[in-house]
DNA sequence: TTATGTGCAAAACATTTGCAGGAGT
DNA sequence: ACTCCTGCAAATGTTTTGCACATAA
């Protein structure tokens, strides 16, 4: 094998490539039980846990990003340059949003408080446009 | 009693009246965790379903702030005005940032999404000063 | 009086972890 | 061979919920 360059030490498992070459086909933001469901069409004797130490120890390296927005699960982005992110409050999908990344925001930051900053993100709520449409469904997708 | 305006059908308890007054009495953002302590020492008997019932409430009626920001748990805020969260990435505190709400990014949001936008929060991540002196603790905090 | 709220305990979720066996290098 | 990794299952941590009793209006 080989295909993908991980940090040292890091075996390049089947499990791994899987893990990745799933997250990496979809532009939804899956939830970790989400990315299980899919690896499991093709590995179908993953454990669930294996998907869950996969995906944080990737997301540690920078070859993922883990979204911590809202809602109750985490979720994982296989698109590692920063962009912002955009919720819909009826059925909790999270799209991305093509809006030019505020860099200068985070220099405004640093001069209003004590804390060293690292980075920023930005969420938008909103109502999609599935949810939008038609006699406002109450949660439907 | 009588303190607070509530929704309507929404009874004014002695239970919603500590909690208020104890998440108002604090600038940090606690856990429901949190709360149910800060609340504990004045109603010893109060049942953790009831805190998480009544910030629940109040979150949905616009009294107080459900902040989903990033960690495992969610965090509540007495000040209901938007202004953007700054968390410690050694500590998991969260704090307030005192920078002028960008509206305007919501007017540009809606031109790039199909989405129906509502609202959108800022959360940066950085080191917190108790974190970044003293030689860099692995998280003592 | 009566609908709403509470305490308690159990349930429901999401995520993490211990361990014995398995597999990459 | 020697680590590191996996599957499985149990444990943990957070939040929700059912129900009998209590209480605000």
């Amino acid at each position: 094998m080989e295909m993908i360059d991980l940090p040292p030490k890091m075996r390049l498992t089947t499990q791994r490539q899987v893990i990745l070459e799933e997250l990496a086909s979809v532009t939804s933001h899956p939830t970790a039980n989400e990315v299980y469901d899919m690896v499991r069409r093709r590995l179908p004797r993953i454990g669930l846990g294996t998907v869950y130490r996969n995906l944080e120890l990737m997301a540690e390296s920078g070859l993922i990003l883990k979204l911590e927005v809202g809602g109750t699960q985490k979720r994982f982005d296989a698109t590692t340059d920063l962009h912002y992110h955009i919720r819909c409050t009826a059925c909790g999908k999270v799209d991305d949003i093509k809006l030019p990344v505020q860099q200068e925001i985070n220099k405004m930051a640093a001069s209003a408080t004590d804390y060293q900053i690292l980075s920023h993100h930005v969420e938008f709520s909103g109502v999609c446009g599935s949810c939008g449409s038609a006699a406002e469904p109450s949660s439907i997708n």
